[in-house]
DNA sequence: GTAAACTCTAGTGGAGAACCGGGGTATAAT
DNA sequence: ATTATACCCCGGTTCTCCACTAGAGTTTAC
């Protein structure tokens, strides 16, 4: 129903990378994120690439070259992320379509309205947002082995 | 995201059947379900067989026998209809885990907050919702043809 | 000009979804 | 009792998609 696939994860934990080193505006290179993140790197390469199309993230070609967020951490939301991603495919309007009888259009109604009370959550969420949790996480980890 | 698989709306379909002619006590056999939704029998036949090991309708074997619905239509909700068929799988829990990282972790909760913010969606609607907002779109379709 | 990075495109393996089929079992009607 | 009807169980098949791999090309710093 609800599911987190690999590819939002993989790309969501290298934005997280991105957002941390965003301040500095030295460009971060795949390998060194999928190093830091346990990501396959050329599957990631495939997945920045994605943002990058969307306007996401901007590449630096060449040697010493890598990619960085193309605005302000508090400016990107998991939302926007996921639809980069997912909704890749053009033939999305054909299999997600209002349906052809009476009771597949009330079905496919209350799926919308549950897909979009999912979305507002991910809306409300930024990559800084989630910086910021982990930072939190990692205090109390750090306190706890204290 | 927010996926609704085949094997769901054809068992909501289904359902939705069932409960129409629920008051008279008679069972309703596959194949006249599977007619009147343009499902596939033998297939159709397997969701009917999940839905009856999880309580959710009961059936009659031998000639003259089908499937009846195990409680009324306004305490079957669609979540209960989609956690059963969907969540047959027991390694769910591995798969579903907490995370192992702390930014996974952190990753895992937004999905789980997004999660249980649709089904709240779900929950709120019963058998008995979808099979009235239908014969509402219903008349409105015989409205428009006068 | 060369090494280090990104870019594009194609292909592979495995898992799961949707579906089909065969043989078995219970039950109503005769 | 027998028979026709309809559910029951389980295995197999096809097809699509996801995660991942691979190779050849292009840009840029030094």
């Amino acid at each position: 129903m609800v599911e987190l696939s690999c590819k939002s994860e993989y790309a969501i934990l290298a934005l997280l990378e991105l957002a941390d080193c965003y301040e500095e505006g030295e460009p971060l290179q795949i390998r060194q994120i999928a190093a830091q993140q346990n990501i396959p790197d050329r599957y990631l390469e495939q997945l920045l690439a994605t943002m990058r199309r969307s306007g996401l993230i901007r590449s630096q070609r060449g040697a010493k070259g890598g990619y960085i967020l193309a605005r302000e951490p508090w400016k990107i939301t998991i939302l926007e992320v996921v639809n980069c991603l997912e909704g890749s495919d053009f033939d999305r309007s054909e299999k997600d379509s209002p349906a052809q009888t009476v009771e597949s259009a009330v079905i496919w109604e209350v799926w919308q309205e549950a897909r979009s009370r999912a979305n507002s959550v991910l809306q409300k969420y930024t990559l800084q947002d989630l910086c910021q949790k982990r930072n939190g996480r990692r205090q109390l980890n750090v306190m706890y082995y204290i």
